[in-house]
DNA sequence: TCAAAAGTGTTAAGTTTACACCCATGA
DNA sequence: TCATGGGTGTAAACTTAACACTTTTGA
């Protein structure tokens, strides 16, 4: 590897990674937070975050600090921007990438997760966060509900197959506002990609109601996605 | 200034910052390039860049970046991104958050530019770039046109005053396609903050066309933009 | 007088929104 | 048999798209 003196007058930083972890449960869209029980900011609650090292991409950081969390890889993760103030960590200068993560939370490894101390908490109900995290959030969310109108991530959060009524009120939660069934519905009728099965769930009426499933093969044929 | 072992034992990295600057001459979209004549990558074309100092945040290691180019201050700027693979730059590993930059090319130093060896070239006609710079310009392209759809940032490409068939040719470059013109006037008519001054531009036609010119105090009053 | 750019409305198509009742079933 | 969530269609309002001619004036 070349060395030019040009780079060797410039100062290095410490990057970190910090994830915001979407999941969805009960028909609550969630955030995975931990409350930190290690140095520093002990005691209060924080992202999962990590940082970056010699043999990784930032990206590859991102999946990694997720991972050593959840237990999950090809985890469905995009990244948000970077947080650069000289003094947002009051400990040392580190320069920060947030990623936002969408994971189904029964996927995910309790027992880690319980190691970590990490809880999902209610998105219409986060406790102040150390940093900017709760900045960080804020553009994650803007950015999350704009992806989630436009392509099919929403899948990334909900079980294989799914009726519905779930999936209208993952869409309620993204976008913090009701949406009227039958309308949904024709909307969703067009999308040839989410399929019928011939499965019915009996777990939320008497009923049952029919469960369907995302079809990606299908999906990549056009790729029109619009909620 | 505290220091925990949490920190040290991490690797810190070269920070960059890259700028994707556009500029709008005769109709057409164009970016500012260096043909750089210094080390590394001689030769070659590439977006200005620079590196993040101990003293300041990423975002204004972005705008000194910017203003050592062009002399300008206070110019639009927003983030697009942080490329972090491990050899994207070849000479050392270097973590560069991307920005792209909207200004009016006349108001630009043109001594300053000259002096970087810098260029205006077209937005359909670039050449090759180093590094992973043609991507951090696809993404600056996206996230501009989506910006600039629903926000009135067109406005820093043009000078204060403006005609309308300027202001459409404006939408057609960053849009890659025709506009019909009734439905484009129809369309700006309707948002009161572009308003007609008593000034006649004569140097495109002999009929001679209104300027027009944007007022953020009105625009501010409502926020709603739409092209 | 004519070439060249500026300016101007209407209609059809498509999209979005609002809205209320019947169905199937287990308790 | 009834309470509960599942499932279904239509009409009005609004938005978007398509389209062509007249005006002004300097050369």
């Amino acid at each position: 590897m070349t060395s030019y003196n040009y780079y060797l007058q410039n100062p290095k930083f410490y990057v970190a990674v910090d994830c915001i972890i979407f999941g969805f449960n009960e028909g609550e869209l969630d955030l995975l937070l931990l409350k930190r029980n290690f140095q520093p900011a002990q005691g209060e609650w924080s992202l999962m975050g990590g940082f970056v090292q010699e043999n990784e991409s930032v990206d590859d950081a991102a999946k990694r600090v997720l991972s050593e969390l959840t237990g999950l890889t090809n985890v469905y993760m995009e990244q948000v921007g970077t947080f650069g103030q000289v003094s947002r960590d009051p400990g040392e200068r580190v320069i920060s990438v947030a990623y936002y993560a969408l994971l189904n939370i029964n996927e995910s490894d309790k027992e880690l997760v319980e190691r970590y101390n990490a809880f999902w908490v209610n998105i219409n109900d986060l406790p102040e966060l150390i940093f900017d995290h709760s900045q960080m959030i804020g553009q994650a969310r803007n950015l999350m509900r704009i992806k989630a109108s436009n392509a099919p991530i929403c899948f990334e959060l909900l079980p294989k197959s799914f009726t519905l009524t779930q999936l209208q009120k993952l869409y309620e939660a993204i976008y913090g506002d009701t949406i009227d069934k039958r309308n949904f519905r024709k909307r969703i009728a067009e999308m040839k990609y989410i399929e019928k099965t011939d499965k019915i769930d009996k777990s939320t009426s008497k009923r049952g109601a029919v469960l369907y499933r995302f079809n990606n093969k299908v999906y990549c044929k056009n790729k029109k996605f619009k909620i």
